[in-house]
RNA sequence: GGGCGCUUAGCUCAGUUGGUUAGAGCGCAGCCUUCACACGGCUGAGGUCGGAGGUUCGAGUCCUCUAGCGCCCA
């Protein structure tokens, strides 16, 4: 535990006449950042730093109360553990890098990279989109992806600062930056060094719209309309087979038959042949234990490549590859009779396939399909099925498999290990792990990070180019100095003219999947390489908080990297947010349209307000959106501010700064006594709460006191502490008071950072957020031997006295002759001690008493 | 199909290791313009805890089955 901050004493109450948290939100961000008070201090040991590894969020897209709702459940931590001392390590960063920022520059100015060009220095973006696309260079398209960026990433700065996050400015950074990009690149050289990457030919998952590959943690499953085609192949003993498939348009890229090993309709045909229909290929028939019997008619055609499973037949059954996908998602040329393309009759397969070249795959199906129902192939009419597809998160179309040179992570033999740090992780709430566990289980592939795109981190290597002029993979250049842009650079020894000659280097044309930069917050933001010293104090990271959605991309990537570089896991805590819901409980989409964006929220409502509901919203659990909660909160911040003024102009009125400094020694009323006791019993919870990262159970406890505190407390010694400074009883009603709201208000101030701040600064000098959070050391001595249900006592007599005048229709302030309070007799022995401020609060002349079994009041009032 | 979570007042949610008449806020109704607060306050009426069965002296709280919703993964 970190030594706590020291309690400033009070000054002399100055409050304003009529207190408002209008204009709050502007007084305070500019305040908070001149005095620096979440400015990171590293000059400290380890164990008084608490660090938190921030998702930066992407800010090509819009901001939404998503954001607020979780970045606030951060920030609450974040504030508490200022407040209890720690040197709180809390920068943001922007996620710029990648395929969301090419997008929106491609659409806010109508450009497009072409990366055959040459830069144009005197490039200049047009003011308004170009309404016919123009193809621009790469070093100009990332130009103008980082000054998008940049403008995104004031917006957002101005977001968080309205709502009053207490992130250190002073250490932002963003994941395509000049910091983000050594780190990365460094990162891959060292995998590269330590044999943790590798690259490789092989089938791979592609976007043809995007043209890239795309990562197992970039897939989604789409139920989508298909049709079974069934199709006659001829077995070598001249019998027809009949299988049914949805892509007969891979028909010539059939390279095998499978069916089940136990499968009595086809084991007499494993080891003999079958002849493809329209091209006349010669195909062999394999067992495989992932031919579904139940599927369609239990044999299936292995293709290079329909889907997954054929890579995997491909690959088991060491199958030849008939390559027919380009990157574009068009059927290619290709040459019949040549290598690789035997057939019987290149001529009539060469026919076929002329008219298949060039198309895509919807038209290649369909032309297909009518030559094989032409040649009598095709046995039936398409059945419809509707059957989980591949599609990139992202895209629009069915993921292909092309085959194409990348580099992979090996994870795949990290399984176990990743699972144990898995259970090492300390989850908030703990079921989250579950995602985390299934995921690694699902694990089937090494995780690929070529991506074939330009605005990204470039892969620092390039190739040397053999005498035939073809790329040589085995020889690999690496640069002196980071960050590097291969394109644009040349390796150690090399010079510009040397580039893609004989004997010369080629760049690496891709760039780093995002995962693979943003996998290594904890190290960017820690400065990992570039800042040693910090990177000590800071890693690994107390914290992670992120949503549950991206458990399997960011939270699983960034453990995988930090194993492998550090062989531990690169947080301690994970807690987990839930998403927003609209009011009708549907996630919130561009697509429905139900997108609630936060500024005119914050506008009307107020951040204090905003942060209210967020922090209402438990741990994990998604929460709708609730502008009731909001206008709860706002109303909350308010009483905070009238509650203030209340006790600190009693305070001001009444108490010398010498009696200020000395609060606890006045306190000596039972009551007061009493609702410290309750008090402290607060701050234990709530405390209790917050360490447990409960940030929504610490309000609730806060809020309930507080409402207690206002409701009861205040009213029964608000006569009492009408008294002057020389009076016992009233002086220990306005200590007590003043003890109360100096920890209501630090209590508050994590979820309620402006309201609090405002009413601190109106007896302090000093912010709030620097202040020690409220601990019971100082009152408890006092609360030893009182009675804690002597303010519940007095509260609940108050109220069935209430009760009788709302029933009665009279004001609350109307006078009662009398009381008479039948009660056990444990209750009538404290009466004494409550009996003063009980009058005083009920207006009450008489108070009578009888013993009973049961708690009741008969009240007279006055005529 | 597998996994996880949820189902408690009209609405949004709390209910700790099973223990006395099930809690809060909002909404609603009634009342009160009291010198912190009308961007207010007080008081009150509303649930038997999705359904069925079981364990137990006792279950919203544990077990089994079941229905519905949501998410994740196939």
């Amino acid at each position: 535990m970190p030594k706590s901050h020291v309690l400033e004493l009070p000054k002399k109450p100055k409050v304003p006449e009529r207190p408002s948290i209008d204009g709050l939100a502007e007084k305070w961000p500019g305040r908070w950042d001149e005095a620096g008070v979440y400015r990171f201090d590293e000059h400290c040991e380890r164990s008084d730093v608490f660090s938190i590894d921030t998702p930066p969020p992407t800010v090509s897209g819009s901001l939404h109360l998503g954001h607020i709702f979780s970045y606030t459940h951060t920030d609450t931590i974040a504030r508490y553990k200022r407040m209890s001392g720690y040197k709180v390590f809390y920068p943001m960063g922007w996620d710029d890098n990648g395929l969301p920022t090419e997008r929106r520059v491609q659409s806010y100015y109508g450009v497009t990279c072409d990366p055959s060009l040459m830069p144009d220095p005197n490039f200049v973006p047009p003011s308004t989109p170009y309404t016919k696309t123009k193809s621009i260079s790469r070093r100009n398209f990332i130009d103008l992806c980082n000054q998008l960026a940049s403008q995104d990433e004031q917006a957002f700065e101005r977001l968080w600062k309205h709502l009053g996050l207490s992130v250190d400015w002073s250490r932002t950074y963003a994941t395509i930056d000049d910091r983000a990009r050594h780190i990365s690149q460094l990162g891959f050289l060292e995998l590269l060094k330590n044999g943790h990457v590798y690259s490789t030919e092989s089938p791979t998952l592609w976007d043809v719209d995007y043209q890239t590959a795309v990562s197992q943690a970039e897939l989604e499953d789409r139920t989508v309309m298909g049709a079974y085609h069934r199709i006659g192949f001829t077995a070598s003993s001249g019998i027809r087979i009949e299988i049914d498939t949805t892509r007969p348009e891979l028909l010539p890229a059939c390279v095998a038959l499978v069916a089940h090993p136990d499968d009595d309709r086809y084991k007499h045909l494993f080891g003999t042949f079958a002849i493809t229909p329209l091209f006349g290929v010669r195909v062999p028939i394999h067992p495989h234990p992932l031919a579904d019997p139940e599927k369609g008619t239990g044999i299936a055609m292995v293709c290079t490549f329909g889907d997954l499973t054929d890579v995997t037949w491909w690959k088991e059954l060491s199958l030849p590859l008939r390559d027919i996908m380009t990157r574009n998602g068009q059927l290619a040329d290709v040459q019949w009779g040549q290598s690789g393309w035997e057939c019987n009759d290149p001529e009539a397969a060469t026919r076929y396939y002329k008219e298949l070249a060039g198309l895509t795959v919807a038209k290649a199906r369909k032309k297909i399909v009518e030559h094989l129902a032409q040649e009598g192939s095709l046995l039936s009419d398409p059945i419809p099925i509707t059957h989980a597809v591949k599609y990139y998160e992202k895209g629009d179309h069915p993921l292909e498999i092309v085959s194409s040179r990348q580099w992979y992570i090996h994870v795949l033999h990290l399984k176990e290990r990743l699972m144990q740090l898995a259970h090492e992780l300390l989850w908030h709430p703990p079921h989250m792990v579950h995602r985390l566990e299934a995921w690694i289980e699902g694990l089937n592939s090494d995780w690929n990070i070529s991506r074939q795109r330009y605005f990204g981190v470039p892969f620092p290597v390039w190739y040397g180019v053999s005498d035939d002029s073809s790329t040589d993979y085995s020889q690999i250049f690496t640069p002196e100095h980071l960050p590097v842009d291969p394109s644009y650079q040349v390796p150690p020894g090399f010079e510009e003219s040397q580039r893609g000659k004989p004997g010369g280097f080629i760049a690496d044309p891709d760039v780093m999947d995002t995962w693979a930069t943003s996998s290594l917050t904890p190290q960017i933001a820690g400065g990992y390489s570039v800042e040693p010293e910090l990177f000590s104090k800071v890693f690994p990271m107390d914290l992670r908080p992120q949503s549950h959605e991206i458990i399997r991309t960011w939270l699983f990537s960034t453990m995988v990297r930090s194993e492998l570089s550090f062989g531990q896991l690169p947080w301690k805590h994970i807690a987990i947010s839930g998403w927003v819901l609209d009011p009708d409980r549907k996630k919130m989409s561009k697509t429905k349209g139900n997108v609630i964006t936060p500024l005119p929220l914050l506008e009307s409502y107020g951040p204090d307000a905003l942060r209210y509901w967020s922090a209402s919203g438990r741990p994990g659990v998604d929460t709708a959106v609730d502008e009731n909660q909001m206008k709860v909160g706002r109303r909350l911040a308010i009483k905070l501010l009238n509650a203030s003024k209340f006790v600190l102009d009693r305070i001001a009125n009444s108490l010398d700064s010498r009696q200020l400094a000395n609060l606890e020694t006045l306190v000596t009323a039972p009551m007061d006594i009493s609702m410290l006791a309750y008090l402290a019993e607060c701050i234990d919870a709530a405390t209790k709460s917050l360490d447990g990262f409960d940030y929504a159970k610490a309000l609730e406890i806060t809020e309930g006191f507080f409402w207690d505190f206002c409701d009861d407390y205040l009213e029964l010694v608000k006569i009492r502490s009408y008294g002057d400074g020389h009076n016992e009883e009233t002086l220990s009603a306005l200590s007590a008071l003043g003890i109360a709201l100096s920890s209501i208000l630090r209590l508050f101030a994590p979820f309620l950072p402006f309201a609090t701040e405002e009413a601190w600064s109106w007896w302090h000098d000093g912010s709030i957020h620097m202040s020690p959070w409220p601990e019971t050391s100082s009152f408890s001595a006092l609360c030893k031997n009182t009675d804690p249900k002597l303010f519940k006592t007095a509260s609940d007599l108050l109220t069935m006295v209430r009760r009788h005048k709302s029933n009665n229709k009279v004001s609350m302030r109307a006078e009662v002759a009398s009381i008479h309070i039948f009660a056990p007799q444990s209750l009538i022995d404290l009466l004494p001690k409550v009996e003063d401020d009980l009058k005083a609060a009920g207006n009450i002349a008489n108070i009578l008493t009888d013993v009973a079994d049961e708690l009741s009041v008969e009240v007279t009032l006055k005529d």
